[in-house]
DNA sequence: CATGTTATTGCAATCAATTGCGATTACTAA
DNA sequence: TTAGTAATCGCAATTGATTGCAATAACATG
């Protein structure tokens, strides 16, 4: 939990307030392992705080996302947000299927982002990339379901 | 303009009705060089068709991305529509300062769709693929605006 | 050319997300 | 501890995009 611990202090050097309403956010995100939806934070953060407005969560969870404490990830056609994990740092394939989100290392990026900055000139923003697919399970059984109908 | 027969003849050959919303949509598509804002086509087709809904406008662009005909781009955080170009087929970087598009040729992101192919079997959607960022012009002028505070 | 079927439209309602604004409250500084 | 003030909140309205549904119209068929 050393993480919430520096999110706070975070929030107090750049002059944020400390409302019960972002220390909330911040510790149902905190708590969860992989990303939740906005909804999800929401209703979660009702029922310890039932006057807890949506606009609240989504304008704590874009504040709490500047900071660089969270991280938005797009699955399917809704935000996700997960705690930034500062070791682990990853990016996502987010199966178009399944829903599923996988983790993918950075690595894998680094040698595009030297080919648009040298080719363009280009600074491409690849800090929270998210690249939509079908995985490998989905691709298996959408091959069997084609099969089936034969 | 031969683009625009083409388009006529995929519609009639799939089934779907030549409605005159979408003879319209398809030449204002077709009439302009560049990407257009959904809104940007639906006040154009007004123009001609007055009775036009932006809803028929959202559903006639999704046709025509589903049959291949336009090439859905998003520009900020705003859907935007080209004719598919078969001969140049290319992606898009997108500068969050200016907002000015740059196409990308395929060849740049053929060895990221290998690599995740190989290693995790996932395939990735990369047809239309889009990478915001800033562009040269706007990374210098960022550099000055930030020597003139000193 | 007339008629029936069914895709498509227009309208209104809805959804996720954002924003304007007056009321509230966390923090600062006396 | 107590005011003062600016950030923040809750609410309602708004935006871009989507969807349900009844009315309409494109097309096939006779």
């Amino acid at each position: 939990m050393i993480k919430h611990e520096q999110a706070i202090e975070t929030l107090r050097l750049k002059g944020h307030r400390l409302t019960p309403q972002r220390l909330i956010v911040l510790s149902i995100i905190a708590s969860s392992d992989g990303h939740m939806g906005v909804d999800e934070v929401f209703q979660a953060a009702k029922k310890t705080y039932p006057y807890m407005d949506i606009a609240t969560v989504y304008r704590t969870l874009h504040l709490f996302k500047d900071l660089g404490v969270v991280t938005e990830v797009a699955i399917g056609d809704r935000l996700h947000f997960e705690l930034t994990d500062l070791d682990g740092h990853h990016h996502h394939m987010v199966c178009r299927a399944c829903n599923g989100a996988f983790n993918l290392s950075p690595h894998y990026l680094a040698e595009f982002r030297d080919t648009l900055n040298k080719e363009f000139g280009f600074e491409p923003d690849l800090e929270h990339f998210a690249v939509t697919g079908i995985c490998i399970d989905c691709q298996r059984s959408e091959f069997e379901s084609k099969e089936k109908q034969k």
